[in-house]
DNA sequence: CTAATCTGTGTATATTTATACACTAGTGAT
DNA sequence: ATCACTAGTGTATAAATATACACAGATTAG
């Protein structure tokens, strides 16, 4: 019957309390009830939807792309960032940058970083990273070998170094090819102390870095300079493998392929990698579309940082097989 | 430059806060950060306006109109009622309602009611009253004579009594006429031990409830029962009285006019009534909206209930002169 | 009509949120 | 380069809000 003299006062109250911005108390005193009854009457308020609150995203931003990656990969966060066009070298540049911001304000003190440095996007990452103050990361531990090409032997323990460097931590470097020869000079290569002990630092990294590889010969063989033989590659793609993370490799479905040549790589396994607390995947573009897909459903990535086109493709066919 | 970086994060943060209805803890442990710069960035989100809470005003309520009213009258509270018709017995009956419900809302223990009896949306108000537990209120007090005309002198009492047994309180009830037939004959009734009794409580009520009356002849006497000679009338008028709150007068611009009629009348001054904690006044009708006018001004009403018409009529025109 | 259940309230308190403070690092002027 | 000033962070804690509890009145079923 008088049910609009109470949501008149319910109304007035939440006009005090969100517009005005007064106390529960102040509010209570005013028109003398208890302030649980004013607690009690705002709870109401939004039940009956007299206050409605709304985020309005800035522009640049895509929370509902963000929403609907998280939401169909059951992944804890995603990044999804703008981008003029969709080229690679736009889109590394840009999830480069949101990928600093984001390691930059949520990183803890005494962290190990893990990271793989195969990858170009991490490398704009790290060109955007701004210095910190020493102890805060503790160790920054390259999670896999650099190249039997020394010039980017080099740049990969260029990178690590670097991050090392404005993290104020230690880098702990794997001084010794992404992929040996064989799998006996694999063990020959482990047994250095120094790569054993980086190595043992991998079951204590807290937040890995890591990039999505594509299986696509003609960039495969570009990047790898080339390791593989034309062979090994088919080897995978005859598994099923769509893409990688450090050099372990997947299917469209998440699950792990495992082919001879993972026994050569010298790095950080997917086992490892799925203990992590954090793992933080950087990757964009059309052509590494399937493989992020892929990625994203062996359960190893807490954290996606990705561009609003790929983001796109991603939900669009969102069955099993592309 | 990345500022779209840190408003992106800002957006999550409010989502999960808001839409999500996380606590900023778990957002804090979520995205390893601390609670305080949680509590910050939803801050900042209301600043840039990423979040934006809307009130939306139930069907029959009218928060513009209290809001215009509590604003150009500097009233505490207004509360402003929907009304099929603007005829004086519909305005009266939900007003009556939304008095009552007000009331019982917003009333604490240990109170002590005044109430003027000569007004019938005050008896509209009691109609709607629900009986409470004894005690709540201490007394209720009559705030003004009865009639010269018996039948109305106990239809005051009545009113007086019925709302005492409503709220389980004790009547206090002064059995004299509301205006005395002189000076003179005032004082002797003052004399009378019980008379007194009750108007030595009148500083001690915390909340009196008043009607508004318009000074407009044929009403005032069909209300008076011809207390007033045409000449006192004149004398009112003349003295630029508008109308009345228990037969104290006052101007448009709310200053209380005082004749000699004032010195008969028996019931709580003006200045009393100022002195009030709470003072809800229940008033509509286009006839009253003047003498509601003035009665907001004389700054003794914490509280005015009216109807949508009238409202709108006290917004129209608010300069001094009607 | 009475018992049982449900609703709503205030008090006391637990939980949650905001902020004072101390500190670090960035910025700009000298 | 140095110093003052600004901006941002986490910790500790104050302030504000939500709720468990006990109780009172309303409502419903028997």
């Amino acid at each position: 019957m008088a049910r609009v003299n109470e949501l008149r006062l319910i109304t007035r109250v939440a006009q005090m309390y969100h517009l005005e911005g007064r106390r529960q108390a102040e509010i209570a005193q005013h028109l003398r009830m208890s302030q649980a009854t004013v607690s009690r009457m705002l709870k109401k308020a939004q039940e009956e939807e007299i206050v409605r609150t709304t985020i309005v995203a800035p522009s640049g931003t895509f929370p509902e792309l963000e929403k609907g990656i998280r939401e169909k990969f059951g992944l804890p966060e995603a990044i999804v960032v703008e981008c003029a066009e969709d080229s690679p070298a736009s889109i590394m540049a840009r999830i480069g940058e949101a990928g600093a911001h984001f390691l930059e304000a949520t990183l803890q003190s005494g962290e190990i970083i893990g990271v793989s440095s195969w990858s170009e996007t991490i490398l704009k990452m790290v060109d955007n990273i701004h210095p910190m103050s020493a102890g805060r990361v503790k160790y920054v531990v390259q999670t896999l070998g650099g190249m039997g090409n020394p010039s980017v032997q080099t740049h990969a323990t260029q990178l690590t170094t670097r991050l090392a460097r404005l993290t104020g931590a230690e880098p702990r470097l794997l001084s010794a090819p992404g992929v040996a020869p064989s799998r006996e000079a694999k063990l020959v290569l482990l047994g250095d102390t120094y790569v054993r002990e980086t190595m043992e630092l991998f079951s204590k990294i807290t937040l890995a870095i890591v990039g999505i590889g594509a299986i696509e010969p003609s960039s495969m063989l570009a990047r790898s300079g080339n390791i593989f033989t034309p062979n090994e590659l088919t080897e995978h793609t005859d598994a099923g493998a769509i893409g990688d993370m450090s050099l372990r490799f997947f299917d469209i479905d998440g699950n792990v392929v495992k082919t001879p040549l993972d026994d050569r790589v010298i790095g950080m396994p997917m086992e490892a990698l799925a203990k992590v607390d954090r793992v933080i995947a950087l990757a964009g573009g059309a052509a590494k579309t399937d493989a992020i897909r892929g990625a994203l459903r062996t359960g190893t990535i807490d954290v996606l940082v990705t561009d609003e086109f790929t983001a796109r493709r991603l939900l669009e066919a969102w069955n099993t097989t592309p």
